[in-house]
DNA sequence: GTGAAAGCGCTAACAT
DNA sequence: ATGTTAGCGCTTTCAC
């Protein structure tokens, strides 16, 4: 391991003339450039991180802390930060907080503040006042991804624009019996997802004139078996089963797709099918679905953030910026029986 | 943010009493470790990682390389690594590959050559012989996941044996026509292990005496879809379909049986099918199984890695380390018709 | 047990 | 355009 005095040597230059050459900011001959680089080439010289990140006081490494690992939409986001990341020449250093309360608040009161990273990217994650004011209290640029949090830079989708669009494409149908799978108190957390999402599915409703009808609300957990099991729920008496039923995630909406062909329904004849994701598996299940770009989010949120560690670059954003949606019809859903 | 100096003043000590205070290694009087530990919590004091690192060369992180993100698997793989390293006061900096050949090239010739790490975990990667010299050449510990590595310790998992015990379980219940769903020519860089698998269905098969019928192969590409359409070829012709399927994975297993689904056939009455992971879609989908717990695989992993960079605790061990796996029984396998 | 001081490898004034 | 030099914030001999 070769240190820059090495290349210095070699190149029959002072270290600062190495060190000027390789980060290219400052002028430097065209002569003393190719020594250099020719020099640290030969030796394989590489930075050391440290040494430089203490002198500079950047580290050229972000840190990302996510709630889970092993799901899609979350891999996703992280997948767009890191390509991002990594074509920026910055390192990302990933904090998940799965494991329970202990590990995320050794994550908040130790790992984030040991000077390792020079930003943090929060995925739906929403920070308890004490975590945010460690953060900030860190003088780094900090993007939330998924909710407002107080004085920091997010991304944010518009749930309750999301969930009435999902709505309201089965109402263009003709639906008017339509039921709902939506999230558990415990995913209110996060910026009371849930709820966003009953509320625009709710307001669609009525902005049509339907009553919303509570015996038409399930909460499942976000899985596959979730949507199924309220599925069956939702449309196991024939006497005023639903004729749509929206589920506010795509693997929701999956488990409600093999619940009603295990049920001998039709999917879209007897029951259309809308979910909110986009997922991996909904192409596959011909599921009509609002689409929301993860591995977009990931990028855009790491792009901000760099934009912000370069303020010369800056240009000028605001506080919360919205992120895109798009429905994607597939064959879940179609216009309600005729004979109905 | 503190220094070690505005501790040390606070504690009335020096700062190289405040370091051995904090790291706890050396001998510190119980005087000056709590004045220490109490100036610190006051000030709210973490050490910086860059200036530590200088100083001992050691970053307390570690690299983690990894072929796709989006991936069950790999993310289940990681999870498990993370947690173990966070555990320990290590951070995991994360490398993923799924980007394309020149993200791959500038992880291993710049990215993973900063000293930022203390060691690497490569998860499901057959590194070439020049990022291997590569790696080596850093002098830190690399520790691979799931295939042999030449010079570096690696985990892996029996793939011939796995698949061995899967086709075994279809043949013990009776079965003697069952076919193959294995993975394309693209998945064999990685340890070969499409041949693998296959290699462990063919000897099981000849163990018994049944000739290996070719007619009863098809490759896809890991994935659900692929696994439906694979099975959907496979379940053709009713004149010589076979009773039982043996899918390279969970999520080709899973494909399968919903085109059994889909073409009318009763998993497992009309026919069996096994798979490989214990995937998390598998308990709801009752689909048999060999497990590989890749969660456990990553904690392995890490706490492998950890053995190294401490020697003191070292254990002695081999170079690659057998992985555990275990046939996992749910409803889609059963013994065949007896019609038949 | 504790302090003084010499680095760890690099960058950024400052001088030339 | 380039060299000299003073740190960046910690750890670790080496004395005491």
């Amino acid at each position: 391991m070769p240190g820059i005095q090495a290349v210095a040597q070699l190149a029959g230059v002072s270290t600062a003339t190495v060190s000027r050459a390789l980060s290219g900011k400052s002028n430097v001959s065209e002569k003393s450039k190719d020594a250099v680089l020719s020099a640290a080439k030969e030796l394989g010289y590489v930075v050391s991180s440290n040494a430089s990140s203490l002198a500079t006081g950047r580290t050229r490494n972000i840190g990302v802390v996510v709630p889970f690992l092993t799901k899609w939409f979350y891999t996703s986001v992280l997948e767009g930060a890191e390509s991002a990341l990594l074509s920026h020449g910055y390192d990302l250093t990933l904090y998940n907080l799965a494991g329970g309360g202990d590990e995320r608040r050794s994550v908040f009161e130790h790992f984030l503040l040991r000077k390792r990273v020079d930003a943090v990217i929060a995925i739906s994650l929403e920070l308890t006042p004490k975590e945010l004011t460690g953060l900030l209290a860190l003088d780094k640029p900090v993007v939330g991804v998924g909710g407002p949090l107080r004085g920091v830079h997010t991304l944010s989708i518009d749930d309750v624009a999301v969930a009435q669009l999902a709505t309201e494409h089965l109402l263009s149908l003709g639906h008017t019996s339509i039921a709902h799978i939506g999230g558990t108190k415990d995913f209110e957390r996060d910026f009371h997802l849930p709820t966003n999402r009953r509320i625009g599915y709710e307001s669609a409703l009525e902005a049509m004139g339907i009553p919303v009808n509570p015996g038409l609300f399930r909460a499942a957990n976000f899985s596959l078996e979730g949507g199924y099991d309220a599925a069956k729920q939702l449309l196991g008496s024939p006497r005023d089963r639903p004729t749509a039923i929206f589920a506010a995630s795509d693997e929701m909406a999956i488990g409600a797709i093999l619940a009603a062909r295990d049920m001998g329904l039709s999917v879209p004849d007897d029951i259309s099918i809308v979910g909110i994701d986009d997922h991996e598996l909904s192409a596959f299940f011909g599921l009509t679905t609002v689409a929301q770009f993860p591995e977009l989010q990931g990028r855009m949120a790491a792009e901000l953030l760099l934009d912000q560690l370069h303020p010369e670059t800056r240009k000028p954003g605001s506080i919360n910026t919205a992120l895109p949606f798009d429905l994607v019809v597939r064959s879940s859903t179609a216009r309600p029986r005729s004979g109905r």
